[in-house]
DNA sequence: CGCCGGGACGCAATAATTTTGCGTGCCTGA
DNA sequence: TCAGGCACGCAAAATTATTGCGTCCCGGCG
């Protein structure tokens, strides 16, 4: 798969997906009115982020309280064995499991960062010990339960690598 | 400020919002479909999960590779002296720093769990820099850099306490 | 047992938003 | 200097979201 360059952003750009990470429930018109452009320039170069792969999707994001008690937790992970294999194995199982918000293959001693949601403690325990004490390849796992979610989110910082022409 | 407790969801509640913390973007008519309902009884749903401010907002997700090169790392945090008003300006430093994606304060030796997005592995230093070696109140950090994004979301696990009624 | 609300639904009308067509201006390169 | 490409604004057209209304189903109560 060719995967083209990234494409130059000028100052627009940057402001336009940075309102867009932030709130993408807005009218173009809105985000017109923010940018200074008219709606339909702001229809085009959205078309264009999604064309170019930039904007990968828009998802809702849920008040984790709102549905109930919620228990999040960070898990450190170091596998036994190394090989290819073995780590794609544990990457599906996290990307097919519905409790593992986010996976990440870290540099260092540990292997995997794990972020994972859970209806309760109780819960948290349950599944941390289905998804790595169960696993004969995980050599050793480490759960960081959180207090509090101070800043949640995906954004990214936008550069803007061109200057626009007003 | 009186929090109202936890709305009751029936199933097709819970599938409603499986669909949209993946995909936000669909039609009111397409999500009908899949659940089986009109567009006018989803649209009402939908209504009400932001009136009891479940769906907190909706957001676009971009690609971070799309971006030009981008270096995400896990930061694991302890802080010298705990008293809350250390907590609270740590943080509210974590919450308007833009390269900041994610801060959660956790339960152990570590105090927070940090997750950064830079340009470069050089950048990823310098934020270190900026954020915790420049900072008298943190006792230790240690930066995980990520390889590999495998899984990324803020998906929650949606439960249905109430059969909805055929 | 029958008679009200209350709540959710579908359908259809209405309102709002998004998308497209078209003409214009500006920058770039020949 | 002149053509080509590109992004823009405006306004029409298409699509999508929202609202009004009548119906149905369930639960509580006379």
């Amino acid at each position: 798969m060719p995967e083209s360059p990234p494409p130059r952003l000028d100052e627009i750009d940057a402001l336009l997906l940075d309102l867009l990470q932030h709130d993408a429930g807005r009218t173009l018109h809105d985000l017109g009115e923010q940018v200074g452009l008219s709606a339909s320039a702001v229809q085009r170069r959205i078309a264009r982020y999604r064309k170019d792969g930039l904007i990968a999707r828009q998802v809702a994001v849920l008040a984790p309280h709102r549905l109930g008690p919620t228990v999040l937790a960070t898990v450190l992970v170091t596998l036994d064995q190394e090989s290819f294999e073995h780590h794609r194995v544990f990457s599906e199982r996290m990307c097919s499991d519905p409790q593992v918000q986010q996976c990440y293959r870290v540099a260092g001693p540990w292997d995997y960062v794990v972020i994972l949601a859970a209806r309760s403690m109780h819960d948290c325990g349950r599944l941390g010990d289905r998804l790595f004490k169960a696993d004969d390849n995980v050599r050793r796992y480490e759960t960081l339960v959180t207090f509090e979610a101070v800043k949640t989110g995906l954004a990214l910082p936008v550069p803007a690598s061109q200057p626009s022409r007003p």
